[in-house]
DNA sequence: TACTCGTGGGT
DNA sequence: TACCCAAGAGT
C-alpha cells in the first residue's frame, strides 16, 4: 500500500471511529441473518415460539464448544430427556454418560443441579428475567442474557467470545484481552436493538463465526465492513488483542488397567468435584511432576498382580496441563480382592461390552484403548 | 483477579 | 509440531 493510500484509508478510519458504528448496525446484521440463517437443532423461525429448555440445554453446551461438536449430544440429550421434568427426575450418573466426550462435566453437574431447582421451585419453568436466572447453577452472565433474548424475548445482550471480536474490530478497541471485556460489553450494549435482540444477538455470533473469523477473516463478505473502524484501519486481523500466556505444564502418571478373566474392567469414580468431577476413571498413581519407577508406581496399583508395562504412552492435552500417562496390564482371576487405597467403594467392575454409554471422558478411552492393543 | 475446568479442529 | 480457539462459569 501507498502511503498516500495509507493516509486516505487512515482519515476514512478516523471519521467512523467518530460516527462509530450505531443504529444503522442491527438493521444491517438482521436483513444479512435473515438472508442465510443457518440450519441448527436449536435455532427457531420467526413464526416458531422458542422452547426455553432447548434453549437453555444448547447454550449450555456450546459454551466453550464448537457447534459441530454439540450438534449430535444435543440431539441425543433432548431425545432422553425433552422437558425440565424429565432431567431432573434422571441420573447423574446417566447424565454424565451422555455428556461423556463432550468435555467441562461441571456443565453436566450444574445442569441437573438446576433442573432439580427449577421443578422444585420454578413450576418446572426456567425463570424470564435475567437477573432470576443469573441466580440458577451453571446459568453465568452470558447465558443469562442468551436465554432472556432469545428465548423469552427480552432486550438483553450476549456477550461471548465472538461478540467481543466482532465488536473490537467494529470499534478498533486496542485494549487487549481481557481487561477490555468491560468496554466490550458495553459497546455491543449500545447495538442491541430493542426488538428481536435475540436475532441480533445469534447475529452476531453466526458472523463471529462464519465471516469475522479470529484469522483471516472474510471482510469482503461482512455486511457491516462500511461501518468497521478495524477494516479501515487495516488491523482487523491483530484485534482483539491478548495477552501472551505462559507454558503449559506436563504432569506423569501410571494407570492400571485391570482385565477380569470374565472380560470385565476396573473402573473407579472420581471425587464429586474437581477435575472430570464424579466421572469414571482408570485408577492411577497421583499425576506428579515427574515419572515414578515400575516399583513405586505398582505400590499404587489396585490389585495384587503381575503388571505388564503396555510400551508406549498415552498424552493428553488439557487446558492447563498436558498429561503424560503410562499403561500397567494385568489379567486377574474373578474373584481377585481390591486393595484398600484403590478405594474399593468407588470402584466398579464394568464389562467391555457396556464401556459405550458409560461416563468415561476421553483421556480414559484413550487408555483403555492403548491398554487393550495387541 | 487469576486460575480451574475438556476436547477436537484449524492453521 | 505447537500453538490457537470455541455460543463461559465457578471459585
Amino acid at each position: 500500500m501507498t502511503a498516500v493510500a495509507r493516509k486516505q484509508r487512515s482519515a476514512r478510519a478516523e471519521s467512523l471511529i467518530e460516527t462509530k458504528a450505531g443504529p444503522q448496525t442491527a438493521p444491517a446484521l438482521l436483513s444479512w441473518y435473515d438472508a442465510g440463517n443457518r440450519d441448527l437443532p436449536w435455532r427457531y423461525g420467526p413464526d416458531e415460539t422458542p422452547d426455553p429448555y432447548r434453549v437453555w440445554i444448547s447454550e449450555v453446551m456450546l459454551q466453550q464448544t464448537t457447534v459441530k461438536a454439540v450438534i449430535p449430544y444435543f440431539e441425543k440429550f433432548l431425545q432422553r430427556w425433552p422437558t425440565v421434568k424429565a432431567l431432573a427426575k434422571a441420573d447423574l450418573d446417566e447424565v454424565l454418560g451422555v455428556w461423556a466426550g463432550l468435555g467441562y462435566y461441571s456443565r453436566a453437574r450444574n445442569l441437573y443441579a438446576c433442573a432439580q431447582v427449577v421443578a422444585k421451585n420454578h413450576k418446572a419453568k426456567l425463570p424470564r428475567s435475567e437477573t432470576e436466572l443469573l441466580k440458577l447453577p451453571g446459568i453465568g452472565p452470558y447465558t443469562a442474557a442468551a436465554i432472556s433474548a432469545i428465548a423469552f424475548g427480552a432486550r438483553a445482550s450476549p456477550v461471548d467470545g465472538n461478540v467481543e471480536r466482532v465488536v473490537a474490530r467494529l470499534f478498533a478497541v486496542r485494549e487487549p484481552m481481557p481487561a477490555s471485556k468491560p468496554r466490550l460489553r458495553a459497546l455491543a450494549g449500545t447495538l442491541t436493538p430493542n426488538k428481536r435482540s435475540g436475532d441480533f444477538a445469534q447475529a452476531m455470533m453466526d458472523l463471529g463465526a462464519t465471516v469475522c473469523t479470529p484469522k483471516r477473516p472474510s471482510c469482503l463478505m461482512c455486511p457491516l465492513h462500511s461501518q468497521c473502524a478495524a477494516h479501515a484501519l487495516g488491523i482487523e486481523e491483530t484485534l482483539p488483542g491478548r495477552a501472551i500466556k505462559g507454558e503449559r505444564p506436563v504432569r506423569y502418571g501410571s494407570a492400571f488397567l485391570v482385565l477380569r478373566e470374565d472380560g470385565h474392567l476396573l473402573l473407579r469414580q472420581r471425587p464429586s468435584a474437581g477435575l472430570l468431577g464424579a466421572m469414571l476413571e482408570v485408577p492411577s498413581t497421583a499425576w506428579g511432576e515427574a515419572w515414578l519407577a515400575k516399583d513405586e508406581a505398582c505400590r499404587s496399583a489396585p490389585v495384587h498382580a503381575d503388571w505388564w508395562p503396555v510400551a508406549g504412552n498415552v498424552s493428553h492435552i488439557f487446558t492447563h496441563f498436558r498429561l503424560e500417562m503410562q499403561v500397567f496390564r494385568a489379567l486377574v482371576p474373578s474373584d481377585v480382592q481390591l486393595h484398600l487405597w484403590a478405594e474399593p467403594d468407588r470402584c466398579r467392575w464394568l464389562h467391555r461390552r457396556d464401556l459405550q454409554g458409560s461416563a468415561l471422558p476421553s483421556v480414559m478411552k484413550k487408555i483403555i484403548a492403548h491398554g487393550l492393543k495387541e
